[in-house]
DNA sequence: ACTCTCACG
DNA sequence: ACGTACGTGAGAGTT
């Protein structure tokens, strides 16, 4: 079939606005032209093209990308029920038209930026990777999440009457206006800080009057479970394919400003884990009979590429030598050797970690830490004497992002931060701390990617039948 | 549509 | 939440 041919023949350049849509629902093209096409870049999208040039543009629809270009559309669309054949037709040659005059000028704003290579070796074949990878979907123990439901409905229910007989009065637990005049009006809670709509009552606010008040902590169990109960719950149970067993997330190529992926419906790169009720639900996700799931993950992967792009020799020697850098960091920053290294230092070193890699303050480290303010700033002091050249690569940065507007990765990909050189110190702040941050987490998105790229092609060559089916951000889990 | 809250890396 | 730690998506309540 002529049709057939000209999808195969890779000869014949394919230019497409939104080619996973295309590939997961409408397309279906054999291994080895999928091969041809990646070897070739027989395939080029648009709205790939759009993002690349302004990743937080956030709208990349055909439609977008016309007016962005000045193009006026012509045919008018008509609801679906009522559209003929002609109508269907004209809208058909308007959108070729569109993508064709998209793509002739991002071409040239994607060469200016030196991206073509990122676009044509990374996110073209990834587009392939990332269709087939919804296509085949997560199983679901569908019998097992029915159970966890009941189970925590009952746990809920005890909870709630719990809470209504310590407030002395029934509430909708849910709303935080309510709970936050139970809590803060009627029984005259100390309260927290206050939102732009009333009291606070976030968890660690909650946590803060938790030992205290038997009420708060019952509200603490009672949010965690009601958060696992509807949204990973209810919510997944909806999305099963009932004949399949199966849920089908939709990653978004096109979405974060870093370069990272996002996961929606439903969003499988937000599955609890780090509680105990969170690993319960972790259990639903399994492999068929024969199978199993197999998760790899990058060990401090950001922590590595801010060595890598800082240059700092004495975080490049702690991985180097394979030290634990939480451990490392914890014995540099409290002056101890590294067997002096307790759990708790340890662990306020992986804040201050995380921290550096958020462009976070003394203000913010003081909070997360519980400390103060001054014994805040004098972590920070200590780690910029241990680490001189991630200081000076933050300080490199911001004049960077100060200078030309925009912040890159190591494939080139670019963010421009709109904020920086804002006159309202809020605003440039928080530019500031996005463009410290980008870098390094777009870059570990960019190393994934072609990670995921590679595996991908290896496993159809050698025809090995692992299949890969999620990636969450510095992770791929495959059904093997 | 907006706000608040909270799950993940 | 905020001026004060990046990037996401989703559910529930409220308007
Ligand atoms: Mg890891
Ligand atoms: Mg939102």
């Amino acid at each position: 079939m002529w049709w057939d041919e000209l999808l195969r023949v890779t000869s014949v350049k394919k230019v497409t606005h939104d080619l996973k849509g295309l590939l997961r629902h409408h397309l279906i093209l054999s291994e080895s032209s999928m091969e041809d096409a990646l070897r070739d870049e027989a395939w080029q999208d648009v709205r790939i093209m759009a993002y690349l040039h302004d990743p937080d543009a956030g709208d990349y629809s055909l439609e977008r990308l016309g007016r962005n270009l000045g193009i006026s559309i012509v045919a008018q669309p008509v609801a679906k029920s009522h559209a003929t054949d002609n109508d269907r037709i004209a809208k058909l040659c308007e959108s070729a038209v569109l993508i064709h005059k998209a793509y002739e000028w991002y071409k040239v704003r994607l060469d200016e930026m030196d991206l073509w290579e990122l676009f044509t070796t990374v996110e073209m074949p990834l587009s392939f990777v990332l269709a087939s990878m919804e296509r085949h979907g997560m199983l679901i123990d569908i019998e097992y999440l029915r159970q966890l439901r009941d189970e925590l409905n009952t746990a809920l229910r005890e909870l709630e009457e719990r809470i209504y007989k310590l407030a002395g009065e029934r509430f909708n637990i849910r709303s935080p206006r309510q709970l936050g005049r139970v809590l803060f009006e009627k029984l005259q809670l100390p309260h927290g800080r206050r939102t732009k709509t009333g009291y606070s009552t976030a968890a660690d606010v909650l946590e803060a009057l938790a030992p205290q008040y038997e009420i708060v902590t019952r509200v603490l169990e009672y949010r965690e479970l009601e958060k696992l109960r509807s949204t990973y719950v209810d919510g997944l149970l909806e999305l099963v394919n009932p004949t399949t067993h199966r849920v089908h997330t939709t990653f978004d190529q096109a979405g974060a400003a870093t370069g990272r992926l996002s996961s929606s419906e439903p969003n499988l790169q937000n599955i609890p884990i780090r509680s105990e009720w969170g690993k319960r639900i972790r259990r639903a996700f399994i492999a068929p009979s024969g199978h199993v799931l197999l998760s790899a993950d990058y060990s401090q992967i950001e922590l590595r590429i801010l060595a890598h792009v800082s240059g700092d020799e004495a975080l490049c020697n702690a991985f180097m030598h394979g030290e634990d850098i939480h451990t490392r960091t914890a014995a540099d920053v409290f002056d101890v050797s590294m067997d002096e290294v307790t759990d708790d230092m340890r662990r306020r070193a992986k804040v201050i970690n995380f921290g550096i890699v958020y462009g976070m303050s003394s203000f913010g480290l003081a909070q997360q830490l519980g400390i103060s303010q001054d014994e805040a700033m004098r972590y920070i002091e200590n780690y910029f004497n241990r680490y001189p050249k991630v200081k000076e690569y933050i300080e490199r940065t911001i004049e960077h992002a100060r200078a030309h507007g925009y912040v890159t990765t190591l494939l080139k990909r670019r963010r421009y931060l709109r904020g920086i050189n804002s006159t309202d110190e809020r605003e440039r702040e928080a530019a500031q701390r996005a463009a410290i941050n980008m870098p390094i987490q777009g870059s570990a998105a960019d190393i994934i990617k072609v990670a995921m790229v590679r595996l991908w092609s290896e496993m159809l060559r050698r025809n090995w039948r692992a299949k890969m089916i999620l990636q969450v951000h510095d992770e791929l889990v495959w059904e093997v």
